[in-house]
Order: C-alpha cells, then sequence, then structure tokens
DNA sequence: CGACACCCCTGAACCGGTTCACTGAAACGG
DNA sequence: CCGTTTCAGTGAACCGGTTCAGGGGTGTCG
C-alpha cells in the first residue's frame, strides 16, 4: 500500500494535528478542510460517489436512493462545492455580464435587473465593469473565459472585435445594443440604434433645431460604429450643422464636456446625447452656466434612466424599455446555455419618450 | 500499461474522434479540452509540472527557468484556469460584494466603485443582490462561502445574524455601514449612523418640524437595528412627532409609500428617507401630489447620490463620502486577505449636506 | 430459452493546478 | 574539511465533484 522508498512514512499533509492551522487566514489555508464531501455521503450510504452525485441531482438512480442520499447528505451538513463542480464538469451556473461603462446610470440598472433575472433562474451574474476601455473590454471576457462562466452578456464597447467570434464558439455570447461583427450563433438583442438616432435627431429637427451637439459616450475608436455612422449620414439628409462629441458616462466628467460644447460660440441650440448620464451631466452644465432648458438649449436623452422623468424639466429621451431587454437577454442567454435552441436575435425598437426638456428652436437673441 | 480487464480496450473518452463534440453547446462539453495545460508547458520546458507552477508564479525557482517558462506558456498558447487554481489552492481572487438592496442607486454606485477598485488589484467583484430580503442575503452569504470567495464585503441587512461570526472564522468578512454583531476579528468600516440621524433630524427640527416622517428602507424585521432605535430615541429626545414606515428602494415602489405618506392626515412637514433613492419617491409623489418642496414639504435624504444635487430643488442629504468609502472597504478586505493586518475597523462619520431641499415649518394654512 | 434492452449502480480516470516532503548540489561557516 | 543551510526542483497526493465504460439483474420478446 505504501508507496516508494519502502519505509512506512506517514502521509504528507494529513498527519498534522488538526489545529496547526495558521492564524486568522494570513494566507495558509488548512490543506484538509473539514467540509463535508461527497465520498463521506457515499460511505454513510454504502454507495459510490458516483451514485451519490448522480442522486444529488436526481439523474441515473432510484427515486429510493435519491431520497436516501438527500436525507444522509442533509444528515451530514454535505454542501455542494460549484468550484469542484466546475472544474470536473466544465460548468459554472455563472454567467459574465460584461458591462461597457458602469459610470452609466443606466447600465447600471441594466446589471442589476439582469442580475437579479438570472439569480431568479438559479445562475449568478459575474459582473464586470470595462469602464469604457475597448481594451480592458476583451481582456475582461478572455478572463470570462477562463473563469468558466456558461454564458456571456455584453453589452460590447467594440463589437467588431474577432474575439467575438472565437468565444461564441465555445459559449453563448448574447449582445446587447450593437450586434456582434460576424456571427450567427450566438444570441442578439439588438437595438436598432439607427432608428433610434433617426428619432431623437427627426424630433430636434422637427423644432428647427439645425445646429446640434451629438455627445457619444467614450468608446473605441471603431471607425464603423453603426450609431456614429449613422448620426453622419442624418446629419446629411437633413441638412443639419451637427458636431460629435466624445464624452465620458460619469456625471462630473460628463459635465465638463458639456461645458465645453455648450460654452462653444455659436452656441448649439439643441445637444443630443447618447446616455443619459451624459444627458444629466449636461443639466448640471446648463445649471452653471444659467442656461435655460429647452429655452436656450433643448436637451435629448437616450435611454430612459428611471431619474429623466424627475428632473427638471423632465428629459425627453430615446426608450429602450429596459425590463423588455434584461427579459429578453437572460431568457436568450439561459435558452441557449440549456440547449434549447430558441429565438437568437431580438431587435428592440426605441420609443421617443417625449417630456419637456426639448422645445422649439428659439431665435437667436 | 493498459488496467483491469486485460483487453487492450480503447482507453474510454478520449479515442473519440475529436470531432464529435455535440452541436452548438447543447450541454456536452467536450470531455477533454484543448486548452493547453501545466503539464504540457513542463514538457515542453523538460520540467516537473510542479516546477512551471511555481515559475508561473515567480517563487520557489531561478530567473532564468522563469524566463524559460513563461516563454513557453506563450509559445504553447497557455492560459492560467483560475477554478482548477481555486479548486487546488482554495483562493479565488475574487471578492464577494453582497449588498442589501441594489435597487438602491447609491449601492448600484457604491458597487459599481467597489469592482472598480477591487479590478485594479488584480481581484473580481462578485456582485450579489440580497434585493433587501434578508433570508435572501444569508443564503447568497453561504453561496459565496461555496464559491471559494478570497473575502466579503457587505452591506448588511441584518448585521445580527450568526453567520457572519461563522464565515468570519474562515474568511475576511468586512461590513459596510452598521457593524456585524459580535466579532472583533473581522474588518468593518462602520457608518456612524446615529450621528447621521441625529444629524438630519436635528436638522429638520431646527427649522421648527415637529411632525415628521421617517422612510427606512425595507430590512430584517431586527429589533436592534441601530438607525431605528436611535430614531425613536432621538424622537423622545426632541420631542417629536415622528412615524416611522418601511420603503423600497425601487423608485416606484418607494413613490407608491411615500403617497401613502404625505396623504395622511395630518401631512408630515417633513420627510426623512434613509436612503436618496427613497428620498427620490418622495419628490415623485410632491409633484403627483402638487406640493412644493420645501414649501408644503422638507424633504431630507441618506447616502448623498450623486443625482442629488442635479434635482429641483437640490436635496438636503446626508453625506458619506462614498469614494472614502469605498476605498476603505477594499484596503480593509484585500488587506486582511494578504495577512497585512492593517486597521479593521474604520469608523466614517457624516457631514450633512445642506441644501434647499429642506426649509423652515410653514405654518399650517 | 436465448437474445436483447433497460435500469441502477460501480470503479477508475479525469478536470488542471497546488502543495508537501524530500533531495542533490552548491554555498556557507567555523 | 566536514556539518549545516539554502536553493532549485521533483514525484506524488490532493482539491471534490463528474463522466465514462461496463456489469449484474430484471423484464420483454420472438
Amino acid at each position: 500500500m505504501n508507496r516508494f522508498r519502502g519505509v512506512a512514512v506517514k502521509s504528507p499533509a494529513h498527519s498534522l494535528p488538526a489545529d496547526v492551522r495558521a492564524g486568522p487566514y494570513g494566507g495558509r489555508v488548512p490543506r484538509k478542510s473539514n467540509r463535508t464531501t461527497i465520498r463521506e455521503v457515499a460511505k454513510a450510504t454504502g454507495l459510490s460517489p458516483a451514485a451519490v452525485s448522480y442522486a444529488l441531482r436526481g439523474i441515473q438512480t432510484s427515486e429510493e436512493t435519491q431520497e436516501r442520499v438527500r436525507r444522509a447528505a442533509d444528515e451530514l451538513g454535505y454542501e455542494a462545492h460549484p468550484i469542484a463542480r466546475a472544474l470536473a464538469s466544465g460548468r459554472s451556473d455563472m454567467v459574465g455580464l460584461l458591462c461597457g461603462s458602469l459610470e452609466d446610470f443606466w447600465q447600471q440598472t441594466l446589471a442589476t435587473g439582469i442580475g437579479r433575472a438570472l439569480l431568479a433562474r438559479n445562475r449568478y451574474a459575474l459582473i464586470l465593469d470595462a469602464g469604457g476601455d475597448p481594451q480592458r473590454e476583451l481582456e475582461l471576457a478572455r478572463r470570462l473565459r477562463d473563469q468558466r462562466v456558461d454564458g456571456i452578456i455584453v453589452q460590447p464597447l467594440d463589437p467588431s472585435a474577432p474575439l467575438w467570434a472565437e468565444l461564441g464558439q465555445t459559449l453563448p455570447v448574447v449582445s446587447i445594443g450593437d450586434a456582434l461583427h460576424g456571427g450567427k450563433a450566438r444570441g442578439e438583442v439588438v437595438f436598432d440604434n439607427r432608428r433610434g438616432v433617426t428619432l431623437a435627431l427627426e424630433h430636434l429637427h422637427g423644432l428647427g433645431h439645425r445646429r446640434i451637439a451629438v455627445l457619444t459616450s467614450t468608446r473605441a475608436s471603431t471607425p464603423d460604429r453603426p450609431a456614429d455612422v449613422h448620426v453622419n449620414s442624418e446629419a446629411e439628409r437633413l441638412k443639419a450643422d451637427i458636431t460629435v462629441v466624445t464624452a465620458p458616462q460619469a456625471l462630473d466628467a460628463a459635465t465638463r464636456v458639456a461645458l465645453e460644447v455648450l460654452s462653444a460660440e455659436p452656441r448649439p441650440t439643441a445637444v443630443f446625447c447618447f446616455s443619459d448620464s451624459i444627458a444629466y451631466g449636461v443639466y448640471a452644465a446648463t445649471r452653471e452656466l444659467g442656461l435655460a432648458v429647452p429655452g436656450d438649449v433643448s436637451v435629448c436623452g437616450y435611454d430612459s434612466h428611471p431619474m429623466s422623468a424627475l428632473l427638471t424639466p423632465p428629459l425627453t429621451t430615446v426608450d429602450w424599455n429596459i425590463d423588455g431587454i434584461v427579459d429578453s437577454a437572460v431568457r436568450v442567454v439561459v435558452g441557449a446555455i440549456e440547449g434549447k435552441q430558441r429565438r437568437r436575435r431580438i431587435v428592440r425598437e426605441p420609443n421617443l419618450r417625449y417630456r419637456s426638456s426639448t422645445g422649439p428652436c428659439a431665435p437667436r437673441h
């Protein structure tokens, strides 16, 4: 029984006195944990570990055995060990949620909703925040794969990265927002951003605005970013003078950018923001500059964050129905994980939530 | 070489043709992944797997070997496998963040900040949301332990639960807000809630308010909840007529509660909310009821969410300096994980951010 | 009655790193 | 010059489930 060396050496780790465990978690994790394992349950029930494993999952075993195992497990205080399960099976019950920038209030709300919806289906959300950096986004995506998440929901900063296709071959990748470049096997909850942009710009145009500033969010310098492209083509079509400026999502940072934009001469008569968070920054800036909304400048947001209705004046914004998005995304990703190949691509249409932060373009002075 | 049965049976799983892997992730994960393992790197470098493991972590090996291993790993496309690491070592580089209710905007901000701070230290936040249910909170805490997180940051709904002490023996548990019952080994970033409550109530009292509604957040029915207790003792001290009502954090739900509170006869002249999110609900309610703030009713919040300053009127609120909290909490938990026993208990003092949602109590009619 | 299918369960390999006890060689000390 | 450390590295067990090939036992069918 005793291996090489012939002498009956004490078996290594385990023979240590059980209480030698070093002080309060200063590194040194006890080699042998006192956790009840599946093998102990096996011993207690006179079954094989395999049988216990099956029984606990309610497969491959008789009702009777399952009951017996469950009872024994209870008694021994057995608790599943997700890490071990993940290693052995390659599944983890976790879904990675990769957010472009959690500084965006709307994305915070989205993440909260998705986390909750997943939990309701007995899965966890592993929420990661790329902080607006497309490079980091890809790095985090890789880490999610390494963590053996069962699926990924991403609000891609850079939908054109080839990594998405690569990941898509191994696990379900569901994008929210822009469609991922060159994929078909993956799931998508695509926003019709073209439509959203058109809605907002036409609305402003219809009110008489011609000099419009567009504040997009910090993103990859992906030149083919659909929304940006569309902004420009719409500008042309509407014969409007549109300036596109990139703004961060964080309130204070967005405010600084907005201050600049609103201090330009001639001042734009309307601002269209690519997220409500940025629009909040614009509100702060108008306050600082003593500008009236919509008297001096009209402001239109994007996303419809719950707080938008509470502002003074309530913010006109493009609404995507966040609950619907949460629901769709979770449904698609879970469906894909479980192998039920439901609908893979869901296109969401926006509505313009017309409130009072936008008004007719006033003649200057 | 071939085990039992004598016959040269094909070795089980591996001999399957490599391409038999079932359809797009419909369950069936390939038994043998094509991932490069540490053993392959070992073979390539002529070292033992153990040596490679050490080398990759930069310990127990010569500079030279480390370099050689790193190069080989690169070449072979080796990527670490966190799950395997976690199983073997009991560490995971993840810190659990257990939020009381992510519907609270402030907690969303907090979670975002902590996630980011942890990422900056090469750790992940596993964010879980108890949704205001103390029962669920404990369940999630257990799951975090099972997930082998290296530490837990919790904003406890029920600080008196014995589970905290139990978890605290195995891993660092840092609480934000109320101190956890009966612990010393754990870390704490304690809010001096008594002070916060006093600050708010004295402020309102000083403005002449005597009939005050307090909207606390949904929590455990822990009767000894420090803040609630203190509210009552302050009520007595100030000889004020204080009604305590529980409100959920979600904007619409909070609004409904606020509507009721503000419709009561006689109507309270001031409302003190235990989170800015709830205060937002009060704003919505005043709007619906056509009440002026602070003319008809003064509103005071708690937490100082960034949006509070943007409302009309800007919200008076108790400020905890969220960046400081994020920083402290992360510092304490990481310090504990790494065994550097820095300061374990940090008490934060609030400031009253005096804005214009509170004003003198107007004589009724 | 034998062939075949099906059900329930077992033994062993496996997932992919980590850690422990130990060793040969070099460095050190007196 | 010999005993003691220190350093770099090795072999094997281990973490705790999962999965696969198989194997009795019973049921069914021709």
